[in-house]
DNA sequence: GCACTTATGTAAAACATAATACATAAGATT
DNA sequence: AATCTTATGTATTATGTTTTACATAAGTGC
């Protein structure tokens, strides 16, 4: 029997949600694979495509694939059919936009932002710019989606909280998840920044690595893990803090946690910026510190280099616990191109077994600054197409307003 | 239509797979659980349970489970109804064993091994032992499920073959699976010891916890994640490698693998042997500084501290890393208790930020010898039970031979 | 003992899916 | 243009699953 008892004419959209996940997840992309992919019949498939193609969430393409005999008419999401809202929260704006099911920016705005702003307050804003990109989205993208958080510190994925101490002064278990569900009865979900840009990266250039590791260097340095092809969070969300893992030394200098000797301390953009700065230049930021690498200034390329091999050295400790086959380097001092990858590279194969480096790729980020936005997009996608939870966003769907 | 044409009287297996799978892997001991969980009517589960309790695979056992109305019966595979069989291959022995669906050794027997025998003659004579063992245990526990190996080595686990320089001479990217298939015709998994002891810590003791990191320190040093519940193998099976991360100092010792400074040359069992006995004491294996240890040596005890806090420098990495909820330290040397526990903690909590190790314990190993053997039965249960591969095993027990 | 609760089984009808068979579509090959 | 191949749609029939309704079972608490 319909859970849906509204008298929709044409065919119902119950059980479509297989066939649904199918194609947004791109494991089908035509009816045939969709034959092969669901196990069903092609009577049961044929109903249920009719379905969603007349529900206007899929569209048949222009596209043709060659088969041998009558080519396959390639199927897609209808990125138009509905929209989501994300924002970067950063140190110092958040970067808000509508984006499309490809997803693809439709409209966006940007907001100052003080890191000591509470929660609250914050979160009232950001849900008035977004009521505003709503009304925007809304005339051409019918159908709101969720919403999706990227924030600049460790989050509790499950919980939606910001955890442990961090630069976001307040926002401890603050549950931003209710908060937005209460004004938005969509779907929320929050995630850290490097997470998200790890997401982003494996989604768009490296769809089928398993294993992966992808570390930003800016002004702090963090990383995110996609294990199994999924993403790794660890027990509380704060799996891939390889900012301060210590090194010890004679000169081990003070890091900002409080502790001597980190990554961090050593390899940083604010570490780096600090040598410079001892050294007569002025370089206060992780960009600072990349303008003056782009001028050739020779101690800037020391210095990148010389964090290249103290980052290679904690990589390579992660590369013997997790023993990923690509690491990606990204973040603000990734522009620095091979100043600082050689050094990670020297470091990693002079330390790891070759066993874990014998087909151990490390690459740039081609990421844009705007990765982690997207990045937010593609979590938001992934888990509402989510086989499981598909049939959720059906039945909404089906109940929204025409 | 069934796929069993034979003419099975009673009701066909057909389809019981997921409800098999349920009660195997715990997920339902009830009927009034299998509804829950299922998703399926009670008509369905009743049908389909009753051609898996005719089928002796499934059995109610004795017990019931109070509910505030009639108490519910507890369904329980049939730990009779197949067996296993399982050898954990070592340095020196092989250990081989029939076991139950418990799983609980049938029969059990020990061949002596030398690590540079080559895998061909060695599986043959595993192959005869098993023979001997399947005709012991086919008398009481009719049907064989299927086969599983331990391995002290690097394992790629999908491939079924020994990567990497390992101990096993000549046994790099030999065919182990297929050998044994030809053999028996039945599923063959190998995997490395520390993982399978990683699974068998898991399963008995800490079935709850999802991220978890067994450290195995014995005469050399390995470790195995649980992550998001599930074994982590990494890219090539070989993640958790942590005994030969490097820490450099002058006085960095020369490790086995050629490297200087490795954990293993510092903190292993041949590492304190080595330290034991430049100061005159006799001591070659881990066994013989274990006995030092009790025998309250100074030396020996400073020396398993020392190992402690070395072996804590690299926990506090993996915890960085991977941010688990539990490390349990296993091996030989674990049974030094806390004259080795003690320098772990201190190190983790010394090095790890606050929210990494809020919530973690370290706790020490409570695993016998052979928990390696039960580890492999556990991964071999776990997986033919798999609810994706649960069918071919009831064709295969619906085709044999009565 | 009796009422209450939840567990469990079963028959009949309603519904969903699959198998089969046939028909048409559309590009590739000849 | 005719033919081959594979894609795709649909009517019919067979099969499997769920719903519904009813009945029984086996504890607990009074």
């Amino acid at each position: 029997m319909g859970r849906h008892e509204q008298g929709h004419e044409g065919p119902t959209l119950d059980g479509a949600g297989g066939i649904l996940s199918l194609i947004a997840t791109g494991q089908a992309s035509s009816r045939a694979e969709l034959l092969q992919a669901s196990g069903l019949s092609r009577v049961t498939v044929t109903q249920r495509l009719n379905a969603l193609l007349s529900s206007g969430l899929v569209r048949e393409t222009e596209e043709t694939l060659p088969s041998g005999g009558r080519p396959t008419r390639v199927l897609a999401i209808n990125a138009a059919s509905g929209f989501l809202l994300v924002a970067n929260i950063g140190e110092t704006h958040i970067h808000l936009a509508a984006m499309d099911l490809t997803p693809a920016i439709i409209a966006q705005a940007t907001l100052p932002f003080s890191v000591t702003s509470g929660p609250e307050a914050t979160l009232q804003q950001v849900g008035d710019v977004f009521e505003a990109l709503a009304a925007e989205a809304e005339k051409t993208h019918g159908f709101f989606l969720g919403i999706s958080l990227s924030l600049p510190t460790p989050v509790d994925f499950k919980r939606g909280c910001v955890v442990g101490p961090s630069v976001l002064n307040g926002w401890d278990d603050f549950d931003i998840i209710g908060q937005l569900q209460t004004r938005f009865a969509v779907p929320v979900y929050v995630e850290n920044d490097v997470n998200l840009m790890t997401i982003c990266e494996h989604k768009r250039r490296f769809p089928t690595v398993d294993d992966m590791l992808f570390v930003k260097v800016g002004t702090g340095i963090g990383s995110g893990m996609i294990a199994g092809g999924r993403m790794f969070r660890g027990a509380q969300g704060a799996a891939g803090d390889i900012g301060h893992i210590q090194f010890l030394s004679d000169d081990a200098p003070l890091c900002r946690c409080g502790k001597f000797g980190c990554v961090e301390a050593r390899a940083a953009g604010w570490a780096i910026a600090r040598d410079l700065s001892a050294r007569g230049f002025h370089a206060e930021t992780a960009r600072d510190v990349i303008d003056l690498v782009e001028q050739r200034k020779p101690e800037a390329l020391m210095l990148l280099r010389a964090a290249g091999r103290t980052i290679g050295e904690v990589i390579s400790d992660a590369v013997s616990i997790i023993n990923p086959s690509l690491i990606v380097i990204g973040g603000t001092l990734a522009r620095g191109g091979d100043f600082l990858l050689s050094g990670i590279r020297e470091l990693v194969y002079q330390r790891c077994l070759p066993l874990a480096t014998r087909d151990l790729s490390i690459v740039l980020s081609t990421a844009q600054e705007d990765s982690a936005l997207f990045g937010a997009a593609y979590l938001l996608l992934e888990d509402i197409f989510a086989p499981l939870k598909v049939d959720r966003l059906l039945e909404r769907f089906a109940a929204r307003p025409l």
